[in-house]
DNA sequence: CGGGCGAAATAACATAGGTGAGGGTCAAGC
DNA sequence: GCTTGACCCTCACCTATGTTATTTCGCCCG
């Protein structure tokens, strides 16, 4: 008997397919879960930077699942404002029943050069009715999805621009940290200041201003699309984060102790 | 052969069930599946106005449908501010799958006195199981509750006072219209100006104020929790709405003219 | 029918965050 | 080695919205 296939999970920005990673945090999933997961995730594109995946008003065909790279949904406004209302990273699903809507209402761009797997509803349904593990992981990951989005609701309509930005980067850095792409405070970065106004309601100009203060304040680092958090407390209580809207506490799950 | 039910959607503030009409919204439901949904929903409760109907914290154990009256989902921060996250109204689930998790992440309230039922896991297993359309709709359902949720953080996001209040008006209009409860520009609007400044992340003296001018520029009346919505043309020129995100789209479903 | 109370309305003043404009840096491409 | 284009950073000024406080309204209840 060939020894059990172990799973490094210990590298920054690790390749470990992302997916099940994240899932994991759930349930545990069976070799045969994970290989019926490869399989659904079989056929890929890449999308370049700042291209739509799919736009609002496009009938949705896919299941989209981001292998690696940044991606947003945002919404437009007729008068040109643009909001980033959530943002995938690896391991998340776009929607997983999306296509039984007749168009998006929204529009999925890639912000880095984006790996992105696309899952028929065919190969949906055969996940779902042969692999109940997986599905209840899928129930649970839109669940953890709709949890996040009532988080952003309340960041806008509540916190301060200062809580805000150090929210958001609490949170980012939590849910890479569950798929193995951050570590120490440290992970991969990828939005620009503009992204960041725009997903917090904010001018690119106030963001700047509030960085800077997060800085002097000694709580991130952020150069080069790299961030930094030095100090992983006082940021979570200045942005009164509290993970629970994650439901991350699950089977013996072991998170980063720093995290 | 005897005549074919005719279920009238004619009256304002009409008490027919309003799940199976919400659920219409979506997919032609049959004698079965309208039955189906009438047996699920037998065991219900009142909740008194302002009262918890579930807490942060709490086991998740029912899945709540609103059978008749208003309720919110909210958060509450430890510095005391408090964010209604969405609003429910009569037809809406609170979570299909929610059961699934350890602990909620936020609080349901009552609004008004409320009439809820409380499904069993078992109970909405053997509902999807036996009836595939009623399955259908309550994903479509999810998927809507999903962008209503991404609609209200662009709201917050980009919006000024007067856009956001002026299009939360018209959502939920347009909500309570589609299970039947508003019509000619009138509903029902047990919110009070402290519930609207919680929703839309302002202070009660700026939705006043606010008010008034969406009164002074002849868009609606509003005493008494009454609202009646004036000119519904420019109401959504002026919050920029567009319903495409309550994807209300299907199947021969009309509307209300005025809607 | 009068007291009490939640909700609505106003007012005077304060500030977080927006606006518009400009300059600096760095990497990519010719 | 120059141009171009993202991106980041700063400044001076402005305004939408918040704060605190007081008054009024409408309604329930004894």
């Amino acid at each position: 008997m060939p020894p059990p296939t172990v799973v490094s999970r210990s590298f920054l920005f690790s390749s470990e397919p992302a997916v099940a990673s994240k899932l994991e945090a759930f349930a545990r999933l069976s070799a045969d879960d994970r290989a019926a997961l490869a399989e659904a995730t079989h056929n890929f594109r890449y999308v370049e930077p700042r291209r739509d995946l799919i736009s609002e008003g496009d009938k949705p065909r896919f299941v989209h699942l981001v292998l690696d790279g940044w991606a947003c949904r945002y919404k437009q406004l007729p008068d040109g404002k643009r909001q980033i209302v959530s943002l995938f990273v690896p391991g998340d699903f776009c929607d997983i029943n999306v296509y039984i809507l007749k168009a998006m209402d929204h529009s999925i761009a890639a912000i880095t050069r984006l790996k992105v797997a696309m899952i028929t509803p065919d190969e949906m349904s055969a996940l779902t009715s042969e692999r109940p593990r997986v599905t209840q992981a899928l129930w649970w990951h839109e669940l953890v999805t709709a949890a996040v989005q009532r988080e952003w609701t309340l960041n806008l309509g509540q916190r301060s621009a200062y809580e805000r930005l150090a929210h958001l980067l609490v949170e980012l850095y939590m849910r890479l940290n569950a798929v193995g792409r951050a570590q120490d405070g440290r992970c991969d970065f990828p939005l620009t200041q503009n992204d960041l106004a725009d997903a917090t309601g904010l001018t690119a100009v106030h963001v700047n201003r509030t960085l800077q203060e997060l800085r002097r304040d000694g709580l991130i680092e952020l150069e080069r699309k790299q961030l930094h958090i030095l100090d992983m407390e006082r940021m979570k209580d200045v942005s009164m984060f509290n993970a629970n809207y994650l439901h991350l506490d699950h089977e013996g799950r072991h998170l980063d102790a720093n995290a």
